[in-house]
RNA sequence: GGCUUGAUAGCUCAGUUGGUAGAGCAGGGGACUGAAAAUCCCCGUGUCAGUGGUUCGAUUCCACUUCAAGCCA
């Protein structure tokens, strides 16, 4: 039996995935699950430029607004739970579109990469860290050494390649959008000043006061930037310079990650969104 | 109109006691396995404003021109 198809639409940001991934949706009665480790915030939604109820058109949509920004998240959570809902698509007989721009979220499917079950301590980790920095790691080493000494002898090259022993459970085909790089900037810097007059800044206010902590959620792109400047620590202007450059670089940053995936067909984000749905179907 | 100072990388500026030049930022490339919108690594040739002059040799010295900033009329 033929495993079923995963569609995978992937690209920097600003490059026009929601667009065409509803689109295609519509087209061959798809659902979307979203791989974008900021989306998976309740609460942050200007700032992720995540669809809204309008834009999403009655498609459903995975793997958005999953956990509050105090919450932490991985990798390993998302794996595990984008999986769940891959397969659910499936078993609706519909057919799942992975669309997002998180280049680790999308290799950990695709490649079907292995995470062990284990559960992550705050504490134990805070503490070792701070005992790093007073001995070294060398002693951790040592100390680590003593209690596995199997586990410790293991190298990084083998744990990885033992995580990606299992087999890949769908078809992924997968697809970029690129862009000229001065046609793709132009529109980061657009969307940023949108992403103000929306109200990007009074997002950001609300859950700074709203939560003490934010293990991962405040990394995101205009977040740490629009509480610098909350903080009094840059003007406005500096503050949307910066996450319009932040933002260009990160889009710099996607496309190397795209670019090194052999199997990713480039679509150009220039041509309509009908040609391009064309040639993925075709393809 | 006169005087002064400046004109060097996309930007801000160093520098060359005369042998064609280098920092920061921007930008480019790469890496990436439990925080990934994070984190880390690598990459600097440009009519040294233009035209002449002096010189073996000028981006550097001199003259003029153009432009900019400031001051005096």
């Amino acid at each position: 039996m033929p495993k079923p198809k995963v569609y995978v639409i992937c690209g920097p940001t600003a490059s026009g995935k929601t667009a065409l991934s509803i689109e295609l949706a519509k087209e061959i009665g798809g659902e979307i699950v979203s791989c974008d480790s900021m989306q998976i915030y309740k609460e942050m939604d200007i700032g992720t430029a995540k669809p809204t109820i309008q834009e999403m058109q009655g498609i459903k949509h995975y793997m958005i607004d999953i956990v509050s920004p105090n919450k932490r998240y991985s990798v390993a959570d998302y794996k595990k739970q984008a999986k769940l809902a891959i397969r659910e698509i499936i078993n609706k007989g519909k057919t799942p579109i992975l669309v997002g721009g998180t280049g680790l979220y999308v290799d950990s499917l695709i490649y079907e990469i292995e995470y062990q079950d284990i559960e992550f301590d705050e504490q134990y980790r805070n503490e070792l860290e701070k005992r790093e920095k007073v001995e070294g790691l060398q002693s951790l080493y040592e100390e680590a050494k003593k209690i596995d000494p199997q586990a410790i002898e293991k190298n990084k090259t083998e744990q990885e390649r033992k995580s990606r022993e299992k087999e890949v459970e769908f078809d992924y085909k997968v697809y970029a959008i690129t862009w000229d790089r001065e046609i793709l900037y132009d529109r980061i810097n657009r969307r940023v000043d949108i992403m103000i007059q929306q109200g990007l800044i009074e997002e950001v206010e609300k859950i700074y006061n709203k939560y003490q902590k934010f293990p991962t959620a405040m990394q995101g792109l205009g977040y740490k930037e629009v509480v610098e400047y909350l903080e009094n620590k840059t003007t406005k202007e500096e503050m949307i310079e910066k996450i319009k450059m932040e933002t260009r670089r990160y889009a710099k940053r996607q496309l190397t990650w795209f670019r090194k995936n052999k199997q990713t067909i480039w679509l150009d984000g220039q041509d309509t969104i009908q040609n391009n749905i064309k040639i993925i179907l075709e393809g």
